[in-house]
DNA sequence: AATTGACGAACGATCGTTCGTTCTTGATTT
DNA sequence: AAATCAAGAACGAACGATCGTTCGTCAATT
């Protein structure tokens, strides 16, 4: 007798539909008020749902701020893995890389998480390990694409300077923002040129 | 008949050593455990005082926190004002300022305060005009070494460098910390410099 | 009929703040 | 020099609000 296998998909679905949309949510408030000024009626109420649903869906809160932490991670993805699977990693690709990145992190929910997270790392040893992890994939791929006189060390202040960058540049304009982006390209070109 | 200007020294000194005991001890358990998990009575224990004593000293909360923010601010200068103060700003007195820099920014409590702040800033105007003011100062003072191809922006990532490069080096042993000081100091170096 | 998502009341804990009070201190008066 | 006084530092109980979580119950789906 084989397992039922129509009932869960539709179940399923709406459930893990559900559960998205409960993250996004919580990653909205999370980004306006900061993980400790954000309570659960507060996730509760703006998903729509009542506040005893909400530990159907999840444990708890620090729950939540993880499974925010992993959607933060995966929207990293598309910019990592083609700088990890390209085949001739250069400056080129180091400079489109910046480019996107810069792009990412000025987003204004993308910074203020980041923000967020970046302070709870020094207490809260479980994401730090989550998130340490696609930040070294980060870094060994910018670090591919550098000369071979220059390292690890230097792919992570390449990251780094990219990431700061975007961030002081949110709430900024299209024109200035811009201006940065062009600057931040030229800056690094030149920290990784040796001569 | 001379106004009393006996009574007012032993004590507001008094005053004050306890209000800066206060902060101090604030500032420790903002580390610790960030802004918003220290409670007041978390302070008023920890710097022997009692609770009610605590609103004595500062109006509330958000009184400790700006106060905090200042002393941070204060930290800062005896690295800035040499570096405002120059009669001849080169390339020599940057490379000084980023070991300065990354001293500071590598010191734990400096780094923990500065991601809570940072994290503070997307929410507290208040907090983040304060901050501005002096980093405005610093970026001001970094563009003045730089050469005359180079402006504000380029001054900004500078800054910015440091600050997440000693950010990340938090925890670090001494060797790792002068291994990364060396490559933040080439690397400031290439990037400032024009070809 | 059985499983389980959905619900909101309620729990104990803790939050920042206020309050009335006592005690210390330095200045003023005797 | 001693007594008196007001200012304010120190205190801890108590307030109302909110926190994360649990619970018993209901309704819907299979």
């Amino acid at each position: 007798m084989p397992e039922n296998e129509s009932k869960q998909p539709a179940r399923n679905e709406r459930l893990a539909e559900r559960r998205a949309r409960i993250v996004e949510t919580a990653a909205i408030l999370f980004i306006e008020k900061g993980f400790h000024q954000t309570g659960m009626r507060d996730i509760a109420g703006r998903a729509g749902i009542s506040l005893g649903n909400l530990y159907n869906h999840f444990k708890g809160k620090e729950d939540i701020i993880a499974a925010i932490a992993e959607v933060e991670a995966e929207s990293l993805e598309p910019i990592l893995t083609p700088l990890e699977n390209a085949e001739a990693p250069g400056l080129d690709l180091l400079d489109r890389f910046v480019s996107d990145y810069f792009g990412l992190t000025s987003t204004p929910a993308y910074a203020a998480l980041s923000a967020e997270i970046v302070a709870e790392l020094f207490r809260n040893p479980d994401i730090a390990q989550s998130f340490e992890a696609t930040r070294l994939r980060l870094i060994k791929a910018v670090e591919s694409c550098l000369s071979p006189g220059l390292g690890a060390l230097d792919a992570e202040l390449v990251v780094s300077l990219v990431e700061s960058s975007g961030l002081n540049a949110v709430g900024k304009s299209a024109g200035e923002m811009d201006s940065m982006l062009e600057t931040l390209r030229a800056f690094v070109r030149r920290s990784v040129t040796l001569n």
